[in-house]
DNA sequence: CGATATAGTGGGGATAAATCAACCATCCTC
DNA sequence: GAGGATGGTTGATTTATCCCCACTATATCG
């Protein structure tokens, strides 16, 4: 009787990714608000968004205004308007794109890199005491998986 | 020239916790643009912001106004408005605490749930793709891992 | 019982952000 | 090289969000 059913579920791995799911879920829905707290620390006289942009420099290196638009959810014209903003700053640098001359490059400047640094504070308090009990070997096992989920 | 360096980081523990950090915000800088995207297929009429509520209650269950407001970096003002609504669009409940007179425990109604799920869509296309590959002992290690870490 | 603190709700004004549209420079195709 | 498409910037408009304040009801402390 088990046979044919359209959507048993027979296999356990739907199971596990739901489940997966529903903890990534979990930790999304927790780190808004330190999120939008860091944002708050990046700089004084910035837009809690531009943080997202430059949090999202950090972690993925240079890249056109596009990509950026497109990774992190915002269109083109907020980008770059959060971008000049930067720029003016001196949290950001552009160059042009050798391979397209109407294209620039973005990436963060070494100040700007500090203050993303600064403002996720990575080596804060409250992320190591998340931390407390854990094994080297579960640290990089986590850190393994989490890397081999983003890269996917 | 390198004897006393302020930071010298000689344990490799704190190397692992700041690659991790690396990692946990990659992770977040991607979402983001899932998480608007989401919140625009929770529902047609309805502030973005409200969704990050809904989605808090749905991964962390029951609870009152003031812990969800902590709990996604909102004030409490905006997080009673936006309640508000939901409530009216009747995605999400109160019952009075039975413990505190004044205190009201905020639930996701059967709808709201359902439209949560939805909008994540946790077993849609684009989630499955980033699994392609995975073993079953990696999921249930990594998702093992995820609790762990959100329960800290 | 009185005074103060806390939970929740709501209003009004300031600010940030998304949206829409126009615009220029460069690329690509035919 | 002409025409259309793409990358990027900018400005105007609308919308959403934040922050401060007031108000009610209950709880807690003296």
């Amino acid at each position: 009787m088990s046979t044919k059913l359209p959507d048993p579920d027979p296999s356990p791995r739907s199971a596990l990714e739901l489940e997966l799911g529903v903890e990534l879920n979990a930790l999304l829905s927790a780190s808004r608000a330190l999120t939008e707290r860091s944002a708050a620390a990046f700089h004084p006289e910035l837009q809690p968004a531009a943080f997202h942009i430059a949090r999202w420099l950090y972690a993925y290196g240079p890249a056109k205004p596009s990509a950026v638009a497109e990774a992190v959810g915002m269109d083109r014209s907020s980008t770059s308007h959060l971008i000049g903003w930067m720029k003016r700053l001196g949290l950001v640098e552009s160059r042009p794109d050798p391979s397209d001359r109407r294209a620039v490059l973005l990436s963060l400047s070494p100040t700007g890199e500090a203050q993303v640094l600064a403002a996720l504070d990575l080596r804060g308090a409250a992320f190591s005491a998340r931390l407390r009990g854990w094994s080297e070997e579960d640290l990089q096992t986590f850190t393994a998986l989490l890397h081999r989920f983003n890269a996917g």
